[in-house]
DNA sequence: CCTCTTATTGAAAATTATTTTCAATTATAG
DNA sequence: CTATAATTGAAAATAATTTTCAATAAGAGG
């Protein structure tokens, strides 16, 4: 992941600097959504002047070729995670922040049907799931 | 609407006063999600010396009696509409940013397939279409 | 109506999140 | 190795939201 992103990067006419790779190794690899600050907390153990303004030029870098996207919870929409390519899916668990993608939902039917009720051209949907994964529920409860 | 949510503001102990009034009766009528800064400035007309920290304090005890909500759009989620009392769903047109409640979505059996997949408890989900409604349609393309 | 208490107000200051500016540095094409 | 243009981090600027505060006013109780 981390080396296609770079190789994306680069083919972009995007430069790979130390600080670049070090916030595209964090949020390429985490399970969870990362908020700008939590991003530069953790690059700054690889590179420890690294400024945040450049995390979030990053981000904005990532973003625009699609390959993070932006996380929208309700405490917060401030968070970035990894982009599938595909129309995707978010399973989200609200205690520990664990996100997964899934698909097989079968939509269609229920977007003609709102369609024709409606009057709509629909495009796009957005489906994400909230919850309590495995592992979160053994540990309390 | 209008009336039902000053009874609910003043059951909850909260003093009506003009300033809330009028941002009550602005969000309750829209049919589109609105921010603060559009909320105040159309406050304004009515009363026009409405301070914008008080739209902000309105808001927050609206939501908090869940008689509003947050909408999030790809652009911005700085938005606010009525909320539905019971489960919804969101139908948002791209254009003219109008939002209609929808439902009917069925997701018992994928949301029992998901949950035995991963783990997960499945507690909440999201669903909003997006598209561009009747009338936009019309008018351009 | 009056009075008292306390929630609410708007202005201004403070805080937080993000973007812009800028001069110095550095990746990379050649 | 060199030249060029992208990128950097610091600092300033902007935007969004929250807090502080003294003045005001809603509304409970008389
Ligand atoms: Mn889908
Ligand atoms: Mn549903
Ligand atoms: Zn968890
Ligand atoms: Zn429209």
């Amino acid at each position: 992941m981390n080396h296609k992103w770079l190789d994306i990067l680069s083919k972009n006419g995007y430069r790979l600097t130390d600080s670049r790779k070090a916030v595209v190794e964090i949020i390429s690899l985490s399970t969870h959504a990362l908020t700008p600050i939590e991003i530069y907390e953790k690059a700054k153990a690889k590179r420890d002047d690294i400024g945040l303004v450049s995390v979030y030029r990053t981000l904005e870098k990532l973003e625009e070729l699609k390959l993070i996207q932006r996380v929208h919870q309700p405490a917060s929409c401030q968070a970035f995670m990894v982009a599938s390519q595909e129309h995707q899916h978010l399973l989200l668990c609200s205690t520990c922040g664990e996100i997964q993608f899934f698909d097989g939902d079968d939509l269609e039917t229920l977007i003609a049907t709102i369609s024709k009720k409606t009057g709509f051209k629909i495009s796009e949907h957005w489906l994400q799931l909230f919850g309590q994964c495995a592992n979160c529920q053994k540990t309390q409860s």
